[in-house]
DNA sequence: TCGACATATATCAGTAGTCGAAGTATGGTC
DNA sequence: GACCATACTTCGACTACTGATATATGTCGA
């Protein structure tokens, strides 16, 4: 893992949704069309693969198991390592989005 | 092209370089590395085959071409289109980011 | 003058992460 | 009985990025 390449979206949303509370993967999927106003939808490849991936870096956990109608819902919730990932990382959105935004004004653009 | 798939941090900053003003490859090495304060250094294969990229996607043009100490530099600049497409991805960029930064504010976390 | 470094573009093999589809399984609704 | 929502698993394909190598000119210091 370089903690210096950037998140890619889906893992960045995915981390977001985890920051709120502890929640298992298809929850994520229906926060994260919410927290995009519906346009990302992560799909069920990406979500687990990215879960696995996430969990093995160490900046998600594992934090409880629960069965509900005989269905398995596998709980996680963000690490320290991974909040301090997610701060990191959304401090680089903000600045380089600063700097889009900034220019685009001179050019007489702005973000939609 | 799928204009609704988000586009990665190189290419991203290369639309905000370019928003700018018209820029050679090389130049866009360096006006990266000032707008992102050192952290983003792209390697020139991820540039030009980029560069190619959202050329043929119409996000960029050829604005000209000079030769400086026999050496080709060739500049490129936004197009409508890709002013457009920067304008959208800042937006985006932005959303994510604010939902991030109140959920990490409720865990205590301040982006770095 | 020799080597290192900056400028400037071209190209390619390897890889990481996502995408899309198919599969398994339960339960509710029309 | 068909269909959709819930919930996880797995896998092949694809795309953009990574890192290295190549070519070529100009500058600067030892």
């Amino acid at each position: 893992m370089k903690d210096d390449a950037p998140l890619r979206e889906p893992s960045y949303l995915i981390l977001t949704s985890l920051a709120a509370e502890p929640r298992h993967g298809y929850a994520v999927i229906e926060d994260v069309k919410q927290i995009s106003e519906g346009r990302v939808v992560i799909g069920v490849g990406t979500l687990y693969t990215a879960i696995d991936r996430l969990h093995s870096d160490g900046l998600i956990e594992v934090d409880r198991e629960e069965v509900v109608d005989s269905r398995l819902r596998r709980y996680y919730r963000l690490t320290n390592d991974g909040a301090r990932r997610l701060a990191a990382e959304t401090a680089r959105l903000t600045r380089h989005a600063a700097a889009a935004t900034s220019r685009l004004r001179v050019l007489g653009v702005e973000p939609a």
